[in-house]
DNA sequence: CAGAATTGGTTAGTATGCTAACCAATTGAT
DNA sequence: ATCAATTGGTTAGCATACTAACCAATTCTG
């Protein structure tokens, strides 16, 4: 009955609001967040990345970068070619209209930042993000001991299948923690 | 290039693991995160409620309640009458099945947030929730001067239709404000 | 090296959320 | 009392996310 128990709903509301505005400020440029995010990992990164990496930066699942993909290719945004290296891959390279407009719509991301973190203490600002860290971390703690049960469950409700689709849980975690690293963002 | 760049990140990434931890507690009882949220604003309240006031209370539009209330009356956890008032109201109601289950699911939730705040000094998460409250007001500001101009332009643009569909902008502030002040959840 | 396991990518189906546009009913202004 | 505006609800169409199931290619192991 104390006070903590609006902290889910704050929680929920606080990143709706950003994740509202900050469309909205990019919809003229024809961006939503998600799209503006993945960019913004491809324009980052040294290299041309695969969807698996786009996926770990952006601490999506591979099924939500396909449609990603699909949305910014056919706008023009990136293309994608096979990897010469390994044929289950495809690389995912910048496509000139981003590379033109990268530097207007970070921008656009800092000023909002900067305008939504303006009355804030340095000091609480850290606080608040330690917090959020920690609570992350631990709702992202496996909950169940056997991170190997899952596969095998799998395996044996789908025989037909015969494959046993990696363990997301466990791969989600190494790509959240990738991530969370090269993590110079929002 | 100071800290505050993985604030946006960090919040959402925050968000969305306590969302998908609720809901996979949640799973075993068919119930998912934005179902619990109705059907406990629902068992809150001392009567019936309007799809609109849902609305409100959940901080989301209408036309996501129509859906959401969709799905909850499929799986029979709410009923929808109309309302002998007013013709163009539906009042929703628990049905028996959420009525039985509720202090179940509420406790589900509640045992959560006390697992991912343990940790949690009792000052940090009032800095916390304090600084998450300001960003979250300061990106519902309108961010437009003019809340009448949308709806200007929408009939202008519009002709066929002729209606002109309510300011969006402010009744969603209004909701907002509402949902806040009632807000005794998670 | 052969078979098993893993990895990269995809599709199908579902859940949540949004905006735009609309109808029907009620309220308000003149 | 009537016409305009507002309000409650809906549909259509899209964006973003998920899980389950699958194929093809690569890597690991015995």
């Amino acid at each position: 009955m104390s006070n903590d128990e609006t902290f889910g709903q704050l929680l929920h509301g606080t990143a709706r609001a950003w994740r509202q505005k900050l469309d909205r400020r990019l919809k003229p440029m024809g961006l939503s967040q998600a799209k503006w995010r993945t960019l913004m990992h491809l324009s980052i990164a040294p290299d041309a990345l695969t969807q698996a990496e786009i996926a770990a930066r952006l601490g999506v699942e591979e099924p939500t970068v396909v449609a990603l993909l699909h949305r910014l290719e056919r706008e023009a945004w990136v293309t994608r070619t096979n990897s010469p290296h390994d044929r289950r891959c495809k690389m995912v390279l910048l496509g000139r209209r981003a590379q033109r407009v990268i530097a207007q719509i970070n921008a656009t991301a800092d000023k909002l930042r900067h305008e939504l973190l303006a009355e804030i203490t340095e000091c609480d600002l850290k606080t608040c993000m330690r917090v959020l860290a920690r609570v992350r971390d631990r709702a992202e703690e496996s909950d169940s001991r056997r991170s190997a049960t899952r596969p095998r469950l799998a395996r044996v409700f789908a025989e037909p299948n015969g494959q046993t689709k990696r363990g997301h849980s466990i791969r989600r975690k190494t790509a959240r923690r990738r991530a969370r690293e090269a993590s110079n963002e929002t």
